[in-house]
DNA sequence: GAAAATTGGTTAACAATGTAAACCATTTAA
DNA sequence: TTAAATGGTTTACATTGTTAACCAATTTTC
């Protein structure tokens, strides 16, 4: 084993954390395989957060990506029928994203698929263990956040 | 803050892990910035590592990526005067990956850079914490990895 | 109140990356 | 010696990030 210590010792964590991220997100997508659209779950989930109050700017935001990718998942998950462009009516610029009855209907199994793939990545940990990732996580986010 | 600790309960992990991972290899790409390479660090490091005896199916092992990606890389490094293919004489269908001198000249310093951004990223956390977070991420991607 | 600047959203274009299929040359197995 | 497997390449397509240009609506500034 001592190729892969040596190895691991120079090996950018920022990898691995990407990796392991693509392993989870591969896997919630398993889990939803029988659902009609297959990613932008969580997108899902802010927008019902948002009570029908969210724009694509806000969300962008909360997804931490820029406002082209919204638009493309907006664009994605309205031509599933799971979320409406509602122009307010007070800045008609902008759009309110409401979810649908279909998109209502299934989010209960999508938090509940969600909270199933946090436990499977979390399997073998206790609830200490678990905290302090998160929160060595949240840390390391911010070290690495742009100044 | 009970809108965000809410969300933060349904959050997917692995949305926080490739996101953190990203953060990083935007941040050694900045450190790195200057060179005439703009990615595929860790690449370099294996290929080193494998003592000119690297074949690319063996590094696309190591990078968890499949053999098409790996010939985008070596054509990519190659192009760029880091890597040489070299012909196994044993199994002539084989290439053993080499480094070249500019190659291994620019080497300490990218080992350099990985090893600050592991030092940004685990800012403010001590030897016990950082050890521990490895070990987790170690565990998750082990609980996530396909059956 | 009109011109100028800003904002929310869209579109187009390009690069990087993952995935799958077909293919060639070489090596191994039957 | 034919058949199957392996290492690598090419092509093609989808997703994602990024940038720039653009339109319409709103706000700022004079």
């Amino acid at each position: 084993m001592e190729i892969d210590s040596i190895s691991s010792q120079i090996q950018p964590v920022g990898r691995v954390l990407a990796r392991t991220g693509t392993l989870f997100l591969q896997y919630l997508n398993e889990k939803l395989d029988y659902l009609d659209i297959e990613r932008s779950f969580y997108a899902l989930i802010l927008i019902d957060l948002g009570q029908t109050n969210l724009t694509q700017q806000e969300l962008a935001c909360q997804l931490e990506i820029d406002k082209v990718s919204v638009v493309r998942i907006v664009d994605y998950l309205s031509g599933r029928g799971y979320v409406q462009r509602i122009r307010s009516s007070i800045d008609r610029r902008k759009y309110c994203l409401t979810l649908t009855g279909k998109a209502k209907e299934k989010l209960p199994e999508i938090k509940c698929a969600i909270q199933e793939a946090n436990d499977t990545a979390f399997k073998g940990l206790n609830e200490l263990q678990r905290r302090e990732f998160i929160s060595t996580l949240g840390i390391m986010k911010n070290n690495l956040r742009k100044v």
